[in-house]
RNA sequence: GGGGUCGUAGUGCAGUCCGGUCCAACACGCCUGCCUGUCACGCAGGAGAACGCGGGUUCAAAUCCCGUCGGCCCCGCCA
């Protein structure tokens, strides 16, 4: 059987081809057999045609339309004509013609599938993932995956005509001590040896500046052996850029236009710029994390004045302890049960806090809590006022240590936001988070360890600092936020050695180590560095908030479990003991 | 590493709290037949699950207990 010549895709027909013999190949989408009439939608990646098969047309090929079930692969001639008033469909694209098929091929059978490829079914992840080609084949999936083609193509094209040059940077490259765990690949021709795959290309982008090619990006896959989460997954995919002699402004300038050129061109958005920036501690004051969600208010109070001579022991103790007494005044405060309140205090109790304080204020000073007996009428006013609080009003209220404090209650305003679905939809909330700590303690390693990478430039007036309060040097670190999501982040690196060797002093990175891990790059500084500095964005988060979808996965062809596992091939699997002894590999289980 | 939640026909789910009424319901899909204007076609009939896996309690377990595996979400972690 020979193949026929395509001529048209199923999404491109209408009024305008009436008339014209075409040939037209897809899946059967849906067949509705009428006994006498057989319609069929056929499907490609461009849409669905509807096509009749009528044995006034064709005997053979409306008998043989009897076999076909749905997504079979057939190939069919006809002449387009138009479907009469009445039958017109204006649900679809091509609604107003049809074909009538004078032959058809059937190309292909296909067994009955695990699921439904219709957009009318549910279907669970573990389904999709295992036969991730049927979901493919599925309108929204399928529409998420061209979507993510556009943005690269429409990155690409802005940066092209911005002067930035595409370059590719190593997989099999060098471990760095620092970040995340590193994916790890052995060496067969240099046993006992292994190469990382990279958690980011931020070395070499660096390099590339020393290069001269001062303004770099990648569209570029980078690796993490981390823990997953909704929206993070071990591959993921990062436009990086890395410019010379600019600052952050220029930087923010550019970036905020290319943000803007996506959103018009894909979702036909404006975009508000300039975006608004708020610092790393305001952000965490205010709204208890780095990345808020800036698309609803409930902003947490510091309630500390109020409370300084309680007689509240969990409140004197925290302030005496220099914490923090949070508050924050929900919306919609006529849904909250005293059910819905006591869930609250036993999430905010599974984050690590005491538990959870509410007050509902009434008319005047008067007020309904717990906390009563300990608030004077005259710092119920006070309370009111500073939370702005009309009668009915509801008022949260956690204490503990400033850290914690922030933490779950800006967990708590999302959750809040969540469950009231105050969140509006089809709006986009840009945000800079600047001036973040350059350094932050970390339990686990018992020192120092850098808030961005080790190679993020310190603001200059806190330069005098480092030595003698480190904890409270700024960094030119900047994080790009969007609806509450981590999109992009970046900084202005360092371009000299000494300032470079200094940090890593702090870091308790020796002399030696640092030699051997980053010797390189120490170096290379030494050749005329330019000042530089850079962004990466996530565009698997990117093309997810695009798409309006809740898991980085639906922006990912073939994704990868929340335990780093493919349902589809399997991987990861064992290798045969072949494989491990060329490597000079032994299992220790 | 910790917490939560889910696991029942091909798919999505009900039933699980309060064990027997469940040889498990419903919808979609599937199979057979009918149907010349449907478009998530319609109508009639039919097949299909011993309830993730292992153990225990009980006269009796989808339902209770213990363990285990897997999906998803969160905390930690993610420069």
């Amino acid at each position: 059987m020979k193949l026929w010549k395509r001529t048209h895709s199923c999404g491109e027909l209408n009024k305008g081809n009436i008339e014209e013999n075409v040939t037209l190949m897809g899946w059967v989408n849906s067949r509705r057999d009428h006994g006498g009439l057989i319609f069929i939608d056929l499907r490609d990646r461009e849409g669905k045609t509807q096509i009749v098969f009528d044995p006034k047309v064709s005997k053979e090929a409306h008998q043989l339309a009897h076999n076909i079930r749905n997504e079979f692969v057939i190939a069919v001639k006809g002449e387009v004509s138009f479907r009469g008033k009445d039958a017109i469909n204006p649900n679809m694209k091509t609604g107003e013609i049809e074909i009538r098929i004078s032959e058809m091929q059937i190309l292909s059978q296909s067994k009955q599938l695990p699921f439904s490829i219709s957009e009318y079914s549910d279907v669970g992840e573990d389904a999709r993932l295992k036969y991730r080609y049927l979901d493919l084949r599925r309108t929204e999936m399928k529409n998420n995956i061209i979507l993510r083609h556009k943005v690269s193509l429409l990155i690409r094209n802005f940066l092209n005509k911005k002067g930035f040059l595409e370059i590719e940077t190593p997989f099999l490259t060098k471990s760095t001590p620092e970040g995340a765990r590193d994916y790890i690949v052995p060496s067969r021709v240099n046993p006992g040896k292994f190469f990382a795959l990279p958690q980011s290309p931020q070395l070499f982008k660096q390099l590339l500046m020393i290069s001269g090619f001062d303004k770099y990006f990648q569209i570029v896959r980078c690796f993490r052996d981390e823990d997953l989460r909704a929206d993070r997954a071990p591959e993921f995919t990062q436009l990086d850029m890395e410019m010379s002699f600019i600052d952050r402004d220029i930087l923010f300038n550019l970036i905020e236009e290319l943000m803007a050129t996506l959103f018009k061109e894909i979702l036909s958005a404006e975009v508000k710029r300039p975006f608004p920036r708020l610092d790393y501690d305001d952000a965490m004051s205010h709204y208890g994390i780095d990345k808020p969600d800036l698309r609803y208010g409930m902003k947490i109070h510091n309630l500390n004045e109020f409370f300084k001579d309680t007689q509240f022991s969990p409140f004197s103790e925290v302030l005496a302890g220099n914490g923090k007494i949070g508050a924050l005044k929900t919306e919609q405060p006529e849904k909250f049960s005293r059910k819905n309140i006591d869930d609250l205090d036993l999430f905010v109790k599974s984050l690590g806090l005491g538990g959870l304080i509410s007050i509902r204020f009434k008319e005047g000073s008067e007020l309904q809590s717990s906390l009563k007996k300990y608030i004077t009428e005259e710092t119920a006013a006070l309370l009111k006022k500073e939370m702005q609080a009309q009668p009915g009003d509801l008022v949260f209220i956690a204490a503990g240590s400033t850290e914690k404090v922030n933490q779950v209650l800006g967990l708590l305003r999302i959750k809040i936001a969540n469950t009231l679905k105050i969140i509006p939809k089809e709006q986009y909330k840009f945000l800079w988070v600047t001036n973040f700590p350059l350094f932050e303690y970390s339990q686990t390693e018992k020192r120092y360890t850098s808030v961005h990478h080790p190679f993020t430039a310190p603001v200059d007036e806190d330069i005098a600092m480092l030595e003698s309060n480190p904890y409270q040097v700024r960094s030119k670190a900047y994080d790009l936020v969007l609806n509450g999501n981590e999109i992009g982040g970046g900084s202005i690196r360092i371009h000299r050695t000494e300032l470079q060797q200094k940090i890593f002093n702090l870091l308790g990175i020796k002399a030696e180590e640092a030699e051997q891990k980053f010797g390189f790059l120490l170096e290379a500084l030494q050749y005329g560095p330019p000042p530089h500095g850079g962004i990466a964005f996530g565009m698997d988060r990117i093309v997810m908030l695009l798409a309006g979808a809740s898991s980085i996965r639906d922006a990912i062809a073939f994704p990868k479990t929340a335990k780093a596992t493919c349902p589809l091939t399997g991987a990861p699997s064992e290798v045969s003991s072949e494989q491990l002894k060329e490597l000079h590999i032994k299992l220790d289980l």
